[in-house]
DNA sequence: TGACAGCATTAACCTATGTTAAAAATGACG
DNA sequence: CGTCATTTTTAACATAGGTTAATGCTGTCA
């Protein structure tokens, strides 16, 4: 874990109280975060003020906006605290050009980005072929612990529903 | 493009007719696919035989099941040619394996993998975000070419709705 | 301990999409 | 040109989930 050490070595640690965001979307952000403490939620914001949660990022986990980070262009969701957290930070293009210079941080890199595709892949395939209480049953199955942990707002708001319709989700 | 005269000259064309199977869910399929010519659609089947596609995948595409080729897991989408195509077929962990001996083709690689990383992030945030008339919008505007292509059964199939519902949305 | 804030539940009503089935349109082919 | 298969539209009804608002629960802190 070559990979590991240099960002532990090279990378800036934050601290991040509850309900402040990392970043916020629209802004630029050339930076990706290991996750060493707490639990974050990464979110979108429509047009209209609703909010939904792309994903929950839990520590040993990395995130950050590729897609900001690799094109320049601003993040298209946020990443806020839901508990205390410690992060590291470290510049995305710095870990690219290093990758261009090891074959084995290529390696992990690669790595990384394939078990980014994998999950992914796991979501897209629930939000097609799911219901929403399937999708619940799944994510209660899937990490019981990361459930007891969030509020029935960041869950429905994860699942694409509503928190009423959780709430009469649960009680069937 | 070393990577892709590597394929070019060690992959295997594929002459793959209209209806026609390339993998199959359920099944390993450890090869990637580089599309010269034709369309394609990977789509999942649930156990209650409905069928959602998961994207449709035009020539220069690459496709593959990364989870099966990687995993050595059967795959969870079936690739179906929806008009006469040529492929041309590779071994992933052959491509891996390359990657790990020469930078270039590592970097490619990487690539490869980020500009997937996005397209499946803008559907996650369309499938997410939107309602099925606006992804629809969101389709013909995007790719109208496509969209002429496609039967409406498919096209719906890929909004994640049902034929008629598509009709409805269409008249309005 | 009492007051308040934040979260969860319930209810009533509304809208989007699903389901089934029939009718209409389109397109391929003899 | 007419026939048949396939695709698309329409209609009627069912269901999941959205919206709003009222009610109830829980935990914090002065």
């Amino acid at each position: 874990m070559e990979l590991q050490s240099y960002i532990a070595q090279n990378g800036t640690t934050l601290n991040i109280e509850k309900g402040q965001q990392v970043f916020t979307q629209g802004e630029l952000c050339e930076h990706v975060y290991l996750v060493k403490t707490g639990l974050l939620k990464a979110f979108y914001l429509t047009e209209s003020g609703k909010e939904t949660i792309k994903s929950f990022i839990q520590s040993g986990a990395i995130i950050g906006s590729l897609n900001a980070a690799h094109c320049q262009v601003p993040s298209t969701f946020s990443l806020e605290a839901l508990e205390q957290c410690r992060l590291v930070q470290i510049s995305f293009s710095e870990l690219l050009s290093l990758s261009k210079e090891s074959i084995s941080i290529s390696q992990e890199f690669i790595q990384i980005l394939l078990s980014l595709s994998l999950k992914k892949e796991r979501r897209e395939f629930e939000l097609l072929t799911l219901s929403a209480s399937q999708r619940f049953d799944n994510l209660r199955n899937t990490d019981p612990e990361l459930v007891k942990k969030l509020t029935q707002n960041d869950i429905a708001k994860y699942l694409g529903i509503t928190p009423v319709a959780l709430s009469r989700i649960k009680h069937q």
